[in-house]
RNA sequence: GCCCCGGUAGCCCAACGGUAGAGGCGACGCGCUCAAACCGCGUUCGGUGCGGGUUCGAGUCCCGCCCGGGGUACCA
C-alpha cells in the first residue's frame, strides 16, 4: 500500500508530490476497496450455517444489526442526497465494530417496480435486464463510497431465491386466520388447519349454524377462505380500460383521468387479493409503545390506523334500522337528524314518492320529488373531484331524503339527509348529527335550518357554537325515565352504551380508518402468486415443494388495452396471455388435475416487508431464515418485553406509514406462527433529512445548469446574465443534480463522506453546497500532513511524548467523540476531530507524537476509512484498522485543575474568579462575593447560587 | 383547517436551564512568494423570528402569534 504515494510525484510540479490530493485519494480508495473485498473485511459471522465463522474476531461478540431502507435501482443512478443515510449508518457501524460489536450492515435492492416494466413495454427490453444493469450501477456507486457492507448478503427482491421465500411467506399468510380470542385477548394468527379442525369437531359453529358435516366441499372452502389473512375479494379500484390496468390513486388526475395517456378512469369493483391487516389494528397501535421511533412517525401511524371507540346505534326507519357509528353516544339526546353518505345502500329504499308535508324549501334542492333530489345530488357528489371537495369543505351541501328516523332513546322523529361530508367508506357510512357538540353538524344545521340541542353544559364563558369539551350532560332524559343528566362525558358514554346494549338499540364499538391492504397488481414485473384455481374457481395454495413459481417469459409486457370509454371490460394481465404457463396440470395430492394459475402479481411492497430477515441468512435454502440466526441478530434483548428487531433502521420519512406498517404486519404474522422471536421488525428508527439544492432560473424562467452559476455580491450570474435563485429537490428538471461520482472524482470518497457527515445532524434537511466541500478536504489534508511529509513522503510521526496540553486536548476529544458517536451526532464528532487536527497542525516542525497520531487515525477511520487505512499502515501496522480498538479517554486527563467561574449579580456578569476544580462550594461562594464586592457596595446578598463547575449567581 | 418539524453570524451549523460559539464555507488582513495559487496565522459579524410568562438565570421550559418545510383531508 505504501507505494501508492510515490506515483503522485509525477503530476503538477507545483503541488508537493505527496500531498493528499483528489488524485491521490482516488488511488488510495480504489486500492483499499479491493483490499476489503479480497479479505472479506466486513463479513459478519452468523451463529450457525454457511455464514458462520468461529475464527472471526467478532464471533460470539455482542451483536449490532443496522439496516438502511434499501433503494429502488432507478436508471438515473444515485445523487448526493441518497447516500446521506448510508454514510451515516456506515460510520456508526465502523465505530461500533471498533468498540467490539459484531456488526451486521447489509445492503440490497428493492428491484421490482414499474419503471423497468414501462421501459419494457416501450422498448421490448426484458425488465430483468434493465433491473440487473441498474443494480450493477448502484453496486458500483456504493462501492465507490467505501461502504462497509457484508457483500455476501446483498440481495435483490427480484432474485428467484429471494422471491421464492416471499411466496413462501404469502403461503403462511394465506394458510392462517386471526383468532381474536388467542394471544391473551389481543388475538393472534393461527394455522388455518386449526380452524378447520374446530369446525370439524363442532367446537366452532359455522356462520349460519348448519353442521359442518352437512356442508358441501365448496361451502366449506368458502367459509374457510373467508377467514384467511390473505383472501380474494371484490374491491373498488381505479380501472382504466385505455391502459388496460388498474391505477394507483396518485396516477389518477383530479378530473378523473389517467396521468399517463389521459384516458378515462372508472371506479369499479374488481376481484383482488387482499391482506387482512385490519385484524392487527390494535396491536399495530399498541406495540408502537415498545418502539424507539421518532414520536411524529408513531403519531402518523396511529392516525393512519385511526382507531376510534364509541358505539353503533340503530335508528329505526320505514326501510329498516339505519346503523350509525358515533364516538359520542353520550350526546344521542341531541341527535336532531341523520346523515347518510350519498352512496349509502338504504338511501333509495328510504325515499318516499313525494315530499312530506312539513318539508322545508331549503331541504329539497329545488326538486319536485325526493327521488329526483337524491339522484341529482348523487350525481353532483360523484362529479366533484377530490380537490373541489377540499375547497368546498366549508360549504355544507346535501338534500333531504323525505324520510324520518326514530331516535331510539326518546322516540323523536328526526329527518334523514344525504350529504357528502359523510363518507361511505368510513364507519357505517351514516351518522347521527349532533350539532350542539359537533362543528360540522352545527354548520350543516345552520344551512338547513335544523334544530340544535345542547346536551353538554358548556364551560363558563364559552361563546362558540358547537361545544366539544367535557361537562355535565343536560337535556338528556327520556320520557321513560332514563337519564344521563349531570354525568360527565366519560360516565355518560358508559351509561348510554349499557342502556343501548340492554335495550337492543346498539352496542359499544371500535372502528378503524385503516382498511385491508389491496395486494394484487395487474402487472408483469412482480412476484407471481403461488396460487392456482380449480374448476370451482376457488383458490388453491401450491405446496411449498412447488416453490418458486417463476415468472414466465412473455412476448409482450403490456396489458391488453380496450376502448378507453368501455367501463365494462376486465383487466387482462401480461401473465394471463402466457397460456401454457397459466393452464397447468398438477398433482396436489389427489391425482393430476387441470388448474389455472393466478395471473396477478404481488405489489412492490411485498419484498420490502421482510427483506431485513433475509439479510440474516441469505443463502439458506431450507428456511427463509434459520431461527438461531434470527434470534441472535433480531431477538428480544432484555427479559422485560423487548420487541427485538433491527437495532437501527434509517430511511426517509416518506415511508412513515405504508412500508413501515406493512412490514410490521408481516413480521407480526410470522411471529404469531412461531417463525421469528421478535415481534417488531425495527426496534429503533431514524429518519434522515433530505439534501436539497439551489436551482437557478434565467429571465425567461428556464432552469440553467446550477453548477455553472457564479455568485458575486449576493447576486447570481449564468453566462454573464443575472439569474434568480430557487430552492428545491435535487433533480433533472431543476438542472441541479450533483452525483456522488462527480464528488468522488473531484475530491475523493473520504472527503465526500466527511462533508456529508459534518454538514449537520442526520435528521435535518439542508441545502447542498459543493463550494463548501473543500473544508472537509482541507481537514483530511491536515491529518495527512501531520503524518506524512508532503515533499518526501517520509513519516512525520515521532516517538517523543506529546506535551501536556495536547495530551489533555486529545483525551477530551476522545471522550467527546465517543459520546457523539453513540448519539449519532456525527457533525459534532467531526468538529472535535478538526479541532484536534488543527492543534497538531499548529505544533508544526517537530513531527507528530505517535501518542496523538495513532488515536487520531483510529478516530478518523469511521468517517474517512480509506485514508485512515493508508495512514494506519504507515504507522507500521499490517492489518486493517477496522477491528482495532477505538481510543479510550484517560479519566485522569479529563480532570481540570482550575475553573473560571463567571459571577453574576442580578443576572449580569460582574466578575470572574479562578478557583481549584475541587474547591468546596463555600470557598467558591466566598471568592465570588469578594470578586464582586465593589458591585455589591455593601448590600447584603439575598441569595447566592453556586452551580458547581459553571457559575455563581448573586441576588441582592 | 388540523398534526408534526424547524427558525442562532452573510451561509451550513454548535451550545446538561448556567459567560451565546465547537467546527466548516465565505469575506477581510497578515505571513510565505518576484507575484500568485497552495499552505499557515489572525480578524470580522448576531444577542438567538415576534410578544408575553416561569426562573437567581431562558436559544433551551410554558402561553399566544409570524415565517419556512413536511404530512393529511370533512373519520362521526
Amino acid at each position: 500500500m505504501t507505494e501508492v504515494a510515490t506515483e503522485a510525484a509525477v503530476s503538477a510540479s507545483e503541488i508537493p508530490p505527496f500531498r493528499y490530493t483528489a488524485e491521490l485519494a482516488n488511488r488510495i480508495e480504489a486500492q483499499w476497496q479491493d483490499y476489503w473485498e479480497e479479505h472479506g473485511t466486513f463479513q459478519a459471522p452468523n451463529p450457525v450455517g454457511p455464514l458462520a465463522d468461529p475464527d472471526h474476531p467478532r464471533a460470539g461478540a455482542p451483536k449490532l444489526y443496522v439496516a438502511d431502507m434499501f433503494p429502488y435501482p432507478s436508471g438515473a443512478g444515485l445523487h448526493v442526497g441518497h447516500p446521506l443515510g448510508y454514510i451515516g449508518t456506515d460510520s456508526y457501524c465502523r465505530y461500533q465494530r471498533m468498540i467490539g460489536r459484531n456488526v451486521l450492515h447489509p445492503m440490497g435492492f428493492d428491484a421490482f417496480g414499474l419503471p423497468a416494466e414501462q421501459y419494457a413495454v416501450q422498448t421490448g427490453t426484458h425488465p430483468r435486464k434493465t433491473t440487473e444493469e441498474n443494480v450493477e450501477r448502484y453496486r458500483g456507486q456504493l462501492r465507490r463510497l467505501g461502504l462497509a457492507y457484508d457483500d455476501r448478503r446483498s440481495i435483490a427482491t427480484t432474485d428467484v431465491p429471494f422471491y421464492r421465500w416471499t411466496q413462501w411467506i404469502f403461503l403462511q399468510i394465506f394458510n392462517s386466520w386471526y383468532d381474536r380470542n388467542a394471544g391473551g385477548g389481543a388475538g393472534k394468527a393461527r394455522p388455518i388447519a386449526e380452524l378447520i379442525a374446530e369446525f370439524e369437531s363442532g367446537t366452532r359453529p359455522t356462520p349460519d349454524g348448519r353442521a359442518w358435516s352437512t356442508l358441501t366441499d365448496v361451502e366449506r372452502r368458502k367459509i374457510v377462505d373467508d377467514h384467511r389473512l390473505a383472501y380474494v375479494s371484490e374491491a373498488p379500484v381505479n380501472w382504466c380500460p385505455g391502459l388496460g390496468t388498474v391505477l394507483a390513486n396518485e396516477e389518477v388526475t383530479a378530473d378523473g383521468r389517467s396521468d399517463r395517456g389521459n384516458f378515462p378512469v372508472f371506479k369499479r369493483n374488481l376481484k383482488q387479493w387482499m391482506m387482512r391487516i385490519t385484524a392487527y389494528g390494535d396491536r399495530l397501535i399498541e406495540d408502537l409503545e415498545s418502539l424507539d421511533w421518532p414520536e411524529p412517525i408513531k403519531l402518523m401511524q396511529r392516525n393512519w390506523i385511526g382507531r376510534s371507540t364509541g358505539a353503533h346505534i340503530d335508528f329505526p326507519t320505514s326501510a329498516g334500522p339505519v346503523r350509525v357509528f358515533t364516538t359520542r353516544p353520550d350526546t344521542v339526546f341531541g341527535a336532531t337528524y341523520l346523515v347518510l353518505a350519498p352512496e349509502h345502500e338504504l338511501v333509495e329504499a328510504l325515499a318516499p314518492k313525494v315530499w312530506p308535508a312539513d318539508t322545508r324549501p331549503a331541504w329539497t334542492g329545488g326538486h319536485d320529488t325526493p327521488g329526483e333530489a337524491i339522484s341529482a345530488y348523487r350525481k353532483y357528489a360523484a362529479a366533484k373531484t377530490d380537490e373541489e371537495r377540499i375547497a368546498d369543505a366549508k360549504e355544507k351541501t346535501g338534500v333531504f331524503t323525505g324520510a324520518y328516523a326514530t331516535n331510539p332513546v326518546n322516540g323523536a322523529q328526526i329527518p334523514v339527509f344525504v350529504a357528502d361530508y359523510v363518507l361511505a367508506g368510513y364507519g357505517t357510512g351514516a351518522i347521527m348529527a349532533v350539532p350542539g357538540q359537533d362543528e360540522r353538524d352545527w354548520d350543516f344545521a345552520e344551512v338547513f335550518e335544523l334544530p340544535i340541542i345542547r346536551t353538554v353544559q358548556p364551560s363558563e364563558g364559552f361563546d362558540g357554537k358547537a361545544y366539544v369539551g367535557d361537562g355535565p350532560a343536560i337535556n338528556s332524559s327520556s320520557p321513560q325515565g332514563f337519564s344521563l343528566d349531570g354525568m360527565g362525558v366519560v360516565d355518560a358514554k358508559k351509561a348510554i352504551i349499557e342502556w343501548l346494549e340492554a335495550n337492543g338499540h346498539g352496542a359499544g364499538a371500535t372502528t378503524y380508518r385503516l382498511r385491508d391492504w389491496l395486494f394484487s397488481r395487474q402487472r408483469y414485473w412482480g412476484e407471481p402468486f403461488p396460487i392456482v384455481y380449480d374448476q370451482t374457481g376457488l383458490p388453491v395454495a401450491l405446496p411449498e415443494s412447488m416453490l418458486p413459481v417463476e415468472l414466465p417469459e412473455v412476448e409482450d409486457f403490456s396489458p391488453k388495452t380496450y376502448d378507453p370509454d368501455d367501463a365494462d371490460t376486465d383487466p387482462e394481465t401480461p401473465l394471463s396471455r402466457a397460456r401454457d404457463w397459466v393452464e397447468v396440470e398438477l398433482d396436489l395430492g389427489d391425482g393430476p388435475k387441470r388448474y389455472t394459475r393466478e395471473t396477478n402479481v404481488m405489489p412492490q411492497w411485498a419484498g420490502s416487508c421482510w427483506y431485513e430477515l433475509r439479510y440474516l441468512d441469505p443463502t439458506n435454502d431450507q428456511a427463509f431464515v434459520d431461527p438461531a440466526n434470527e434470534r441472535y441478530w433480531m431477538g428480544p434483548q432484555a427479559a422485560d418485553g423487548d420487541c427485538g428487531g433491527v437495532d437501527l433502521y434509517v430511511g426517509g420519512a416518506e415511508h412513515a406509514v405504508l412500508h413501515l406498517l406493512y412490514a410490521r404486519f408481516w413480521h407480526k404474522v410470522l411471529f404469531d406462527l412461531g417463525h421469528v422471536s421478535s415481534f417488531e421488525p425495527f426496534r429503533k428508527l431514524i429518519n434522515q433529512g433530505y439534501i436539497q439544492a439551489y436551482a437557478y432560473t434565467d429571465e425567461r424562467g428556464r432552469y440553467v445548469p446550477a453548477e455553472e452559476v457564479e455568485e458575486r455580491d449576493g447576486h447570481f450570474y449564468y453566462d454573464g446574465a443575472e439569474v434568480r435563485r430557487e430552492y428545491g429537490k435535487m433533480g433533472k428538471s431543476l438542472r441541479n443534480v450533483v452525483t456522488p461520482d462527480d464528488m468522488c472524482a473531484q475530491y475523493g470518497a473520504d472527503t465526500f463522506r466527511v462533508y456529508e457527515m459534518s454538514m449537520g445532524p442526520l435528521e435535518v434537511s439542508r441545502p447542498w453546497e459543493t463550494r463548501a466541500v473543500v473544508g472537509a478536504q482541507r481537514f483530511l489534508q491536515r491529518v495527512w500532513r501531520a503524518l506524512v511529509d508532503e515533499q518526501t513522503g517520509a513519516s512525520r510521526v515521532v516517538d517523543e511524548p506529546a506535551d501536556e496540553d495536547t495530551r489533555r486536548i486529545l483525551h477530551r476529544v476522545i471522550s467527546g467523540v465517543r459520546d457523539d458517536m453513540e448519539g449519532l451526532r456525527f457533525n459534532t464528532a467531526i468538529a472535535k476531530l478538526i479541532e484536534l487536527a488543527n492543534r497538531i497542525t499548529g505544533m508544526a516542525g517537530n513531527g507528530t507524537p505517535r501518542e496523538v497520531a495513532d488515536p487520531l487515525v483510529r478516530m478518523v477511520s469511521p468517517f474517512a476509512p480509506h485514508v485512515a487505512e493508508e495512514l494506519w499502515r504507515r504507522l507500521g501496522h499490517e492489518d486493517t484498522v477496522a477491528y482495532v480498538d477505538f481510543p479510550v479517554a484517560d479519566p485522569a486527563l479529563l480532570r481540570v485543575e482550575s475553573v473560571t467561574y463567571p459571577v453574576q449579580v442580578n443576572g449580569k456578569v460582574r466578575g470572574r474568579i479562578e478557583v481549584a476544580a475541587d474547591a468546596e462550594q463555600d470557598a467558591v461562594r466566598e471568592a465570588a462575593l469578594a470578586a464582586v464586592a465593589e458591585t455589591l457596595a455593601g448590600r447584603e446578598p439575598r441569595k447566592v447560587i453556586v452551580v458547581p463547575g459553571r457559575m455563581v449567581s448573586v441576588v441582592v
